[in-house]
DNA sequence: GTCTATATTCGGATAGAC
DNA sequence: GTCTATCCGAATATAGAC
């Protein structure tokens, strides 16, 4: 009898180590040789799971992109007020930021090799999923300080990759806060 | 006698567009002969400027570093209101898109790939001049201010090269000047 | 082990300055 | 016309993929 696994699981978790690894080297530079041993696995077992280097990466994609915004916002609770929410929601993306600062490094990186494959542009859709995400919680009119929130928060991760110990996250939280005291509050 | 030429300004040259090419393909993806093809001499002539791979590296993250904070940043009139600054200040940084982009993938890249020699960290005195330049204009107390429309404006350049037509400028612009309008105008 | 592809070298060719 | 910094690209050594 063959020995049995469930492939679309196992499939994730490859998925799920080589997202690590991609992230931290770059797509360019990842070899399949160099990928299989990273993640404990033969080149064998990675042509029999995927196709070619374009298919890991193109299913990572979608992969990643679902679970990133499920780990940084899917947790929020809801019917807090604007102003608490914009902490809850850095909070949410400082608790996520290994995984988001990975995903927004990838992203870029698949921007810069569009791929062989048609892709069904996985990280437009996680994109909105984000924005629409802080929309629910911030709820303003036309949507412009949620995409302030988002866009501070993308540029936020990104100056932390490149100077660490340049920004807080609470740096940010008590300026944002202003934004939702126009009216007043009691 | 021989020919001359003026070597320092056509290593600048050179530099320059060794940028456009990093930036476009990622450092991991770039070979010399690829590079001296694309901007045109020969092999022969990239190591009669540069001693080798790294050094054109390094050199171009001094030159593009300081060259971008300039374009960005330098023109910026002063004596104008906070609230007025951040308009400009925006509207600089979209100038400045291309640049600031390269800039930004080819920082990250670096950050990925940290190279052998020991350099002198272009990229955190990048960051704290384009930083420094922002509170030169707001003002603020602290800084905060200033720091978040820094990360707002990295965060917006990396949305646009996610999803180009995602977010425009003038989008930030009126939210951001709500942070300058709490003790009244006139 | 074989082989592709890479960084770097080197001897000759070129092109202005005098 | 002479001289030499500049430029070229085939050749070399070598690392790393398969």
């Amino acid at each position: 009898m063959p020995k049995i696994v469930d492939h679309d699981a196992y499939r994730a978790e490859l998925l799920e180590r080589a997202f690590t690894f991609f992230a931290a080297h770059g797509v360019a530079a990842v070899t399949m040789r160099g990928l299989a041993r990273e993640i404990g696995v033969s080149t064998g077992t990675l042509y029999h799971y995927f196709a070619d280097k374009d298919a890991i990466f193109e299913q990572m994609g979608g992969h990643v992109a679902a679970r990133s915004v499920e780990d940084a916002l899917g947790g929020i609770p809801e019917g807090a007020t604007p102003a608490e929410s914009v902490e809850t929601i850095v909070g949410f993306v400082e608790a996520a930021e290994p995984r988001l600062r990975s995903f927004m490094l990838l992203a870029l990186d698949q921007r810069r090799h569009p791929g062989t494959t048609g892709n069904h542009d996985v990280i437009t859709r996680a994109m909105a999923s984000f924005e629409a995400a802080i929309r629910a919680q911030v709820a303003d009119e036309g949507g412009l300080v949620a995409s302030l929130v988002l866009s501070a928060m993308l540029g936020l991760i990104a100056r932390r990759v490149l100077v660490p110990e340049s920004v807080e996250y609470s740096d940010h939280v008590a300026v944002l806060r202003r934004l939702f005291v126009e009216r007043g509050e009691s």
